[in-house]
DNA sequence: TAATAAATGCACTTCCCTTGCATTAAATAA
DNA sequence: TTATTTAATGCAAGGGAAGTGCATTTATTA
C-alpha cells in the first residue's frame, strides 16, 4: 500500500485508481485546479466522476473549495493544519490576471474584520488579484 | 427633466424608461440586487434589456458588480467616491446567509494586504459571510 | 460464493451569463 | 418637418459549469 492509498484511507476515502490519480495531479501541481482542469489531464476520465471525486475530497477534508472571483469553483488541497472544516478558513488566495492561475496563501491569514453593530461574522473569503510572482516579471 | 434623469446624462447614459426604473429600483433597495431579482420586479421587461442595462450602469460608473461567493453576479448603486472604476474598490461586502443578501459595507475600508515577494495586488475582494443586521437576533 | 454497498459512466437538466440579429425608438442632419 | 443615422430593445439561441437520476460495474463483507 502506497503511501497515498494509506493517506486516503486515512481519511476514511476509498482510494480508488482514479481517487489516487486525482490526488497525486493536485499535488503535483501547486496551484489550485478546477474541474476542467482535472477533465483536460485525464481525457479518458468521466466528469462526473471527476466532480464526485473532488466533492468526496472535501467532504473528507482533503480539498477544500476556492471561490477566486472568476466565476469557477478551484480546489485546492488541504495542507497540515487546515482549517478549512471548522467555520473559518483564514487563508487568502491570490488570482492572477495574466496566468489565470489561483494559489493559497496559506501562510497570511486574514486580518480581524470590524463589522458594524449586529453584524455576525462565520466565513470570510478574501481574494487578491494582480499579477503572480512568475508574471510579475 | 427629474433628478434621475439628469443624473442619468451626466454619467453619459440615455435616460430610457427602462434605465430609470432599474435605477429606481436599486436605489430603493439599498442591498445589492441579481438580475434575476429585476426581472422578478419587472415581469414585463426583457431580462436581455436588463441585463445590458446593467452593463451599460458598470460601464459608465453608475453601478458596480459584486462577487458574493454564491455564485450569482450582484450590482450595486456606487456611492459617491466609490473608486470602483480606479483600480481598487476597497469596500468590503457582507453577504448573509440567512436571507441570502449582500450588502456594501462602505464605511468599511478593507486593511492593508501583505503579500509575499514578487506578487503585485491590483484588486482585493473581501467577502464576510454571516448573519445580517435583520437575521441576528 | 452470494449478498450488499460503493464507485463509476452516461444521459440529461438546470441555472446563469452572453451574443447575434432584426426591430423599434430616439437623436441629429438635411 | 422629413430623411438619415445611431442607439436601445425584444426575441431566439448558444455556451459553460454545476448538479442529479439511474443503470452498471467494481469492490467489500457476510
Amino acid at each position: 500500500m502506497t503511501e497515498i492509498e494509506r493517506f486516503l484511507e486515512d481519511k476514511k476515502v476509498r482510494p480508488t485508481a482514479m481517487r489516487i490519480l486525482v490526488y497525486k495531479y493536485m499535488a503535483k501541481r501547486q496551484i489550485s485546479v478546477a474541474l476542467s482542469d482535472i477533465e483536460n489531464a485525464f481525457t479518458k476520465a468521466e466528469r462526473t466522476t471527476l466532480y464526485r471525486t473532488l466533492k468526496t475530497f472535501e467532504e473528507n477534508g482533503i480539498v477544500h473549495q476556492i471561490d477566486d472571483g472568476t466565476g469557477i469553483t478551484k480546489y485546492a488541497l488541504c495542507e497540515i493544519g487546515c482549517n478549512c472544516e471548522i467555520e473559518q478558513d483564514l487563508h487568502l488566495h491570490f488570482h492572477c490576471n495574466n496566468c489565470q492561475e489561483t494559489v493559497c496563501l496559506t501562510a497570511h491569514k486574514i486580518p480581524h474584520i470590524n463589522l458594524p453593530e449586529g453584524y455576525l461574522a462565520k466565513d470570510v473569503n478574501l481574494v487578491v488579484k494582480g499579477l503572480c510572482k512568475n508574471c510579475s516579471n
